[in-house]
RNA sequence: GCGGGUGUGACGGAACUGGCAGACGUGCAUGACUUAGGAUCAUGUGCCGGGAGGCGUGGGGGUUCGAGUCCCUUCACCCGCACCA
């Protein structure tokens, strides 16, 4: 152990420095050109893992290079504290949801700060804490202002387990995204936002996200589902009610052969009042309610439906056609209500077939049968209209408009744009969020608190009972309170915000975490919005960053905020795994980061995590490439704890002219480091290839120092780059050593090297030899060497002209500076 | 089913616009130093072959002087959405 270098103690003191000389805290600086690098903050479950680690590892690197290549950055860290387990905690072992939080912030945070991240303390925040939540409110009292927050009873989606609704967003394969229950549905008077209303422009707008990968964008277009179609209404035979329905496809409305509603559309007691199949429709109905909604939605689950006894009139051609009831419409898109077109949609021929319905080709595609008994499957493809009156020989894309056009005009119906998106979702029947700043009085009706009253505070004198119920709905001292408009008794809302109501606008909070009156101050927010650089998990790519876009786009159209998109490059990290899996308790196979910090120290744990892999890839851990990292920064330790005393007196810049080729040859290795070092982080966030890089540099050194003969200046000059070139990757063992050979100020205020392009100047360089494709050769040429050098050259090499002689040589391929092929052909 | 991604030594991974496949690290082998080594240093390490040489980037085909990289086709695994009318 004495041959390894005192992590503990080297990284403890240069944490201590770097604190108390305040060296991470920025302010604005109109001088200077900003840079807001941002980590996803963490949910304050106590413990520190490994996929924390890697996230703020990645900051650190990008914050460290952008302040050495002189922009002003801003690094903040703050905690995502309100949820459901600290609530879990109180109930479990008594504790205080606040007490809690706080006592895992304290954790967390002391844990985060043996990582030697260059986060801004003093901007640290929380969003359970007064200051903060006052201003979410602030936030629900703007959108409601402005008509964007509003209450309606829906069917919404109930945890059982968790005891309240979730957002859509938050159901996962028809389960609660948290505890995994399946979800119930159940009818509820709730508060939304109305994201629906900025659906059109996240969808538009992820145009203007060059520097979000792909994947994101293509996941949030699909969430978002605009569709483009039709909505018009049919009347019902005998009954004053219309029927209104969606489609995409008004082309083969001619094809209808029966309608369908979802079994809980509202009209479906009226459809059959009296009539001989109310039974077994409200049977049917009933049936389906029961089922789950996994079982319910599953494109699993066989088709079914009942047929009402009724029919509706198509507007086109005036054909009576049946109405029915399926499990396969869902009562959540367009209007609950379809025209089905065997013919030309899959889900319909199936049911069609199931129960005997005619199936009527309305397109003819180029060798479909015109005969729909005929079809195997449905035709979705292009073709001709035909069954279709006057439209006939329409193309689909024709039919479509001309469907459309001839419904507006004889007020059937018009085009419609739908969108799968809902709009949020955002109460909670849960004690630990923010309270939802609205007062009900029996005078007034729904009163927003107003803004000078918030924060409503959370009660801290509650009673947590075993049921799991929010304790707000017994904390008498906070639902009674008294109108604002009139005064009189009213009672508060006990549900408080969605979590991922506070996380939509903290990265604008920490522009001015101080501030009183407002949210945030335009100045700040001028100056360091957007993030330039957003560092996260693919598992946000919906929920939180969609709802950060939303919100963006409100606090711009209210001119709080002069962005239009809150970050403008996006960075996924890949998740850690552990024997090909994800790191969990269940399995045990976690590693925690405090065991490797305390065996290796934070440097090698950034390094190995940085190395393993490419930041977006998964990374598999391992115990063995920890080691290695470790070996190389005790390698490093040695190179330079073994220099110092022979560099003393070396003083740079030097002259590099006259150099022996063992020192150019260095000096080559130490500039060409720069240049891909710095390629490397800045063009392409990969780490691993720049590390790999600066361990190239080591080797190159470490095989220098076995010279007889070193050029000082040039061995000094290519240890600072190393030095320099490691420290956004480990920052305390490169600050410790800087020191060591003497600099008087902190590695970490250098300037990022810039590489002499006269030192990557080689005289010779090797190119390959081929004949036709396959290497023969390698040699030495001069760099300078033209194209009929290089011929000359190659055809005067013994191997190539032993290996040509008894052929004829077809053509040269040359490529300068790469190779000479030598095509023959025989 | 739809959309996206990934397949390269024993392992993690390199190879930027088609131009030396396997950088760097791990592991393994041999050697040095050593009372000892799980420390450190040196050398080697894709596969087959004694050798010259041949073969090799999931499989098959193609374009090209030249393909991990481009095109077609096929397989495997991962992720997202999933009856969205």
């Amino acid at each position: 152990m004495e041959h390894n270098y005192d992590f503990k103690a080297i990284e403890a003191k240069w944490q201590a420095y770097w604190e108390e000389n305040h060296f991470y805290e920025v302010t604005e600086d109109i001088t200077r050109p900003k840079y807001y690098v941002l980590e996803m903050f963490p949910y304050p479950s106590g413990n520190l893992h490994m996929g924390h680690v890697r996230n703020y590892a990645i900051g650190d690197v990008v914050a460290r290079f952008k302040t050495m290549n002189g922009y002003n950055v801003l690094h903040p860290m703050g905690w995502d504290a309100f949820g459901l387990p600290a609530e879990n905690a109180a109930l479990k072992h008594g504790a205080h949801p606040a007490e809690w939080t706080y006592d895992n912030i304290a954790a967390m945070k002391a844990q985060l700060k043996t990582l030697g991240i260059s986060y801004d303390w003093t901007r640290e925040i929380a969003t359970c804490s007064p200051d903060y939540y006052k201003f979410t409110q602030w936030m629900f009292l703007k959108l409601y202002e402005h008509g964007l927050a509003y209450k309606k009873s829906a069917a919404v989606n109930w945890c059982p387990s968790c005891q309240t609704v979730l957002a859509n967003e938050q159901v996962v394969e028809g389960a609660c995204e948290r505890c995994e229950t399946a979800v119930e549905k159940k009818k509820l008077e709730q508060w939304f936002f109305k994201i629906t209303d900025y659906a059109q422009r996240l969808l538009d707008d992820l145009e203007k996200l060059p520097g979000w990968p792909e994947k994101v964008k293509t996941m949030q277009k699909n969430w978002i589902g605009r569709s483009e179609g039709c909505q018009f209404s049919m009347e019902i035979e005998g009954l004053d009610e219309k029927l209104t329905v969606f489609t995409t496809r008004p082309d083969t409305v001619f094809g209808v052969t029966y309608m369908v509603l979802a079994p809980e559309h509202p009209l479906v007691e009226k459809l059959v009042a009296g009539r001989p199949e109310e039974k077994q429709v409200k049977e049917f109905v009933k049936r389906m309610q029961l089922l789950s909604e996994m079982a319910r939605t599953s494109t699993e689950a066989e088709k079914e439906g009942v047929f009402t006894g009724a029919y509706a009139i198509n507007p086109m051609n005036g054909e009576k056609v049946p109405i029915w009831i399926a499990n396969y419409v869902l009562m959540d898109y367009g209007t609950g209500a379809i025209m089905a077109v065997p013919a030309h949609d899959q889900r319909d021929f199936d049911f069609a077939r199931k129960y005997n319905i005619p199936i009527r080709v309305v397109i003819k595609g180029e060798d479909t049968p015109i005969d729909g008994s005929q079809l195997a499957e449905a035709y979705t493809g292009d073709g001709l209209m035909v069954n279709s009156g006057s439209f006939d020989g329409l193309s689909v894309e024709e039919g479509k408009a001309k469907i459309t056009a001839y419904m507006k005009e004889h007020g059937i119906g018009e085009g419609t744009v739908n969108f799968r998106l809902r709009d949020w979702l955002i109460s909670r029947q849960r004690y630990w969020g923010a309270p939802i700043p609205i007062i009900y009085c029996p005078q007034c009706g729904t009163v927003p608190v107003p803004e000078k009253d918030l924060p409503v505070l959370l009660p801290t004198d509650v009673e947590f009972r075993p049921s799991g119920e929010s304790p707000l709905n017994y904390a008498e001292d906070f639902y009674k309170t008294s109108c604002p408009v009139c005064g009189g008794d009213a009672r508060r809302e006990t549900d408080t915000m969605d979590t991922f109501v506070c996380s939509s606008w903290y990265f604008d909070r920490y522009c001015s975490p101080h501030e009183t009156e407002l949210p945030f101050t335009r100045e700040a927010t001028d100056y360091w919005m957007a993030v330039d650089q957003y560092i996260g998990g693919v598992e946000h790519a919906i929920l939180h960053l969609m709802y950060a876009r939303f919100f963006t786009k409100f606090l711009y159209d209210i001119k709080m905020l002069s962005v239009q998109e809150p970050f403008t490059n996006l960075l996924t990290q890949g998740m850690v795994l552990k024997d090909g899996a994800k790191m969990s308790k269940s399995r045990g196979n976690v590693v925690s980061p405090e065991e490797i910090i305390n065996a290796y120290g934070a440097d090698t744990a950034r390094l190995f995590i940085l190395f393993a892999s490419p930041p977006e890839r998964d990374l598999e851990w391992s115990d063995q490439g920890v080691e290695g990292a470790y070996r190389f920064l005790n390698r490093v330790w040695r190179l330079v704890t073994n220099s110092i005393e022979a560099l003393q007196s070396v003083n740079l810049p030097a002259d590099y002219k006259e150099l022996d080729p063992a020192a150019k040859a260095l000096r080559f290795k130490t500039h060409a480091t720069i240049k891909k070092v710095s390629e490397d982080i800045e063009e392409r966030f990969n780490f691993n290839t720049a590390i790999s890089a600066i361990m190239e540099l080591t080797n190159a050194i470490n095989a220098y120092r076995d010279q007889e003969e070193q050029d000082l200046c040039v061995l000094k000059e290519a240890i600072q780059t190393l030095l320099v070139l490691l420290c956004p990757f480990a920052p305390h063992i490169t600050e410790e050593l800087w020191s060591m050979m003497g600099n008087q100020t902190s590695i970490h205020l250098q300037s990022w090297p810039v590489y002499d392009p006269e030192a990557l100047v080689q005289d010779e360089i090797e190119i390959v030899l081929q004949i036709s494709g396959k290497v023969r050769d390698r040699i030495m040429v001069p760099a300078q060497a033209s194209e009929d050098d290089l011929r000359a050259i190659a055809l005067d090499n013994p191997k190539i002209k032993e290996l040509t002689k008894a052929q004829n040589i077809a053509k040269i391929i040359i490529v300068p500076g790469k190779l000479v092929n030598v095509v023959v052909k025989h």
